[in-house]
RNA sequence: GCCGGCAUAGCUCAGCUGGUAGAGCAACUGAUUUGUAAUCAGUAGGUCCGCGGUUCGAAUCCGUGUGCCGGCACCA
């Protein structure tokens, strides 16, 4: 006699077990005919599952997150039963649901092209239309293996070995096919309205790159063709927000091919650079850091010292001249702990913040890289604070209150924290890793903040947390960094006097704000679709003549801007205002001033903003002011 | 590095199954002196990514190298 509470807390009750389905149809048809799944006391199952005692029960639709998932899971499924026959010899793994879709993995040593996908969509629509039941079962394990087995699905029979003991085994059949699922799936494919293969790529079986390719298959799924039309354009716009496509736009960078991953700054790109610098040069003056400067090409020597040569030595550039071998360095921290050991350092010097703008150089493998976001020279606002372990709290404290200070300044708000804690291999004893995690950990709680933790993706040497921003496809970049480091003074010789007046081994905070500002820029420039910050932008204003005869005042107006520290220029082509208004806008330039007659004749200057807001004329001296509201933050 | 794709004028791109390269914008010249997102006309512009091959003939087909794009692995 199970009682059904909804979620708006009516009940039902029946004089008989019931299947969600059943419960749907009990309200009103229009609901079952969209019901996927249910959720009873909290657990997903499939529309068929049968309640049998009281129970709390949501009725999944493709309305609700979950059931997006769960139409895009079985979407999955749908896209392995069409390649499964259309090529009965590949053999199906793994086929998740992501962020706006899911993939499907299959080893396929063939390959998947993308000119299969009208082919394979095709024969996914076919499936559709023959409304196939999606049917659940459970099955023993040993018979699970067999049955995969003799399908000759390998894949699927190491999973199930691997699954732990005791855990339920299901089975999801939809026609011929049948895949391995926790589920829950859609009750019948055809609820599968709209999707679309986006893309192949390999991927390695088990995440491991010593393990055989895969062929991955991308795709998307919605609830309807409106949705997928919508999203396919959201993709669309997003890749104008590119930041090749923008700083090639505005001229603000390029590449090419003879130094790939490294980038060639235009003049407005490097203005760009040089603001961000300057404002990072404040910010650091005011929280007690130095500014140091140290050698670009450094002996190999220092280099296996520190442990770099023997870890990372691959993607190390080296050179040589009179029988010794150098590295172009790959990081800036070796060098501060050159500058940390001249002379005789106290705990009362203590905690001492070092800071470079230090251009290094890491020979990343080709595949990674990527526009300004993943690059082989690059140039961090980076510095390293040697301190006591006491210290290491309140440092990390301090640092996680500048990084959000920073990213305000810059418009950022959607921070993504994650807490990395030791890795298998490290250094340093494991009391010394308890409080270097703990350390960190309460730093961010203490904070309130909400991070993730990344079990065993620590570095060698100490925990870090990092703190990242999405580009304009939402991919996850890193940006900032606090990490703890045990490792490096000590194999550098680092030593400060303590009280007792003996020598002790410093500990070093390896911390970046921005991370690399060829990145922190990309992302910039993608968050704000190449219309940066009036503080930030490369050129504030443009001051345009409408006829020649007012060439004089506008070149005036500029050079009162530029005497006022803005970044102005004049344009006085032969063109029509309009003309240079689309082009300036284009331009993302903040400000535009229109000089006619009228401007001339009263000393005014006719403003428009890039949104297109026309701001009526003030005088020359007026708009001056109204500009120091776009000097960088304090 | 691995899988797949792409590389044509300064930029964005067209060029079907091999027959000798085209548009728009930009540039240049001239006219026009213009009031809030494109004034008009004319001119010039190409190692079709590099190398090798197939062919009477290659931008097009094949191989190879480089770079880029989308992923995977990596990211001190």
């Amino acid at each position: 006699m199970p009682t059904i509470t909804l979620p708006d807390g009516s009940q039902r009750s029946y004089d008989h077990p019931v299947s969600v389905m059943d419960v749907a149809r009990d309200i009103g048809p229009g609901l079952a005919k969209a019901t996927l799944a249910g959720e009873v006391d909290g657990r997903e199952v499939d529309a068929s599952f049968v309640i049998d005692h009281d129970a709390a029960l949501k009725i999944i639709t493709p309305r609700d997150e979950q059931g997006l998932e769960i139409l895009r899971h079985s979407t999955a499924h749908l896209l392995a039963q069409a390649v499964k026959r259309l090529y009965p010899e590949a053999q199906v793994t793994i086929g998740p649901v992501i962020d706006n879709g899911f993939y499907y993995d299959f080893s396929f040593p063939e390959g998947f092209r993308e000119e299969d996908f009208d082919k394979i969509e095709r024969e996914m629509e076919k499936i559709v239309k023959e409304g196939l039941e999606v049917r659940r079962e459970v099955m023993p394990r040993e018979q699970a293996i067999e049955k995969f087995e003799a399908m000759g699905e390998q894949y699927k029979a190491e999973i199930i070995r691997d699954l732990p003991e005791g855990e339920e085994i299901s089975l999801y059949s939809q026609g011929e096919f049948t895949d391995l699922c926790r589920g829950p799936h859609v009750p019948n494919t055809s609820h599968l309205k709209a999707f679309k293969l986006m893309s192949v790529a390999g991927a390695y079986w088990r995440g491991d790159s010593n393990n055989e390719m895969l062929q991955r298959i991308y795709g998307t799924a919605w609830p309807d063709k409106k949705q997928l039309k919508a999203y396919l354009n959201r993709l669309e716009e997003a890749k104008k927000r590119d930041h090749r496509r923008i700083g090639k736009q505005q001229d603000l960078f390029h590449t090419q091919e003879e130094a790939p991953g490294m980038v060639f700054w235009h003049d407005k790109g490097w203005t760009i650079n040089t603001l961000i610098r300057d404002y990072i040069r404040r910010k650091l003056r005011r929280h007690g850091y130095q500014e140091i400067n140290t050698p670009q090409i450094v002996d190999r020597v220092l280099w296996e010292k520190s442990g770099h040569w023997d870890k990372f030595g691959d993607m190390m550039f080296t050179t040589q001249s009179e029988n010794r071998e150098y590295a172009i360095k790959p990081m800036n921290c070796p060098c501060h702990v050159q500058v940390f050991n001249q002379g005789l350092r106290s705990y009362r010097d203590l905690p001492i913040r070092m800071a470079e703008f230090g251009s290094c150089h890491r020979n990343e493998p080709s595949g990674t890289l990527h526009g300004l976001m993943r690059v082989r020279n690059f140039v961090q606002d980076d510095a390293h604070i040697f301190c006591t372990e006491d210290q290491i709290q309140s440092e990390v404290s301090e640092f996680i209150d500048l990084v959000f200070e920073v990213y305000r300044d810059f418009g950022f708000e959607n921070v993504e924290i994650k807490l990395s804690t030791r890795p298998e291999q490290r250094v340093g004893d494991d009391a010394l890793w308890d409080k270097a995690e703990k350390a960190l950990q309460d730093a961010l709680d203490d904070k309130g903040l909400e991070w993730e933790l990344q079990p065993g993706e620590g570095a060698f040497y100490g925990p870090k947390i990092e703190f990242s921003l999405r580009d304009c496809l939402e991919r996850v970049w890193q940006c900032g960094t606090m990490q703890v480091d045990f490792s490096m003074p000590g194999r550098l010789d680092a030593h400060y006097v303590d009280e007792q007046s003996s020598k002790q081994v410093p500990v070093m905070l390896h911390r970046a704000i921005l991370g690399s500002l060829e990145r922190f820029i990309g992302v910039l420039i993608e968050h704000y679709a190449g219309a940066l910050p009036a503080w930030l932008a490369p050129v504030q204003v443009v001051a345009m003549g409408i006829a020649d005869r007012h060439a004089d005042f506008a070149r005036e107006v500029v050079e009162a801007l530029e005497n006022a520290g803005i970044r102005a220029q004049v344009d006085l082509r032969n063109e029509k205002i309009g003309f240079k208004i689309r082009e300036h806008t284009l331009q993302r330039v903040p400000f535009l001033l229109v000089i006619g007659d009228r401007e001339v004749e009263n000393r005014q200057v006719a403003v428009r903003t890039r949104e297109g807001e026309d701001l009526g004329a003030e005088s020359l001296e007026d708009f001056v002011q109204r500009m120091q509201a776009f000097q960088p933050p304090a």
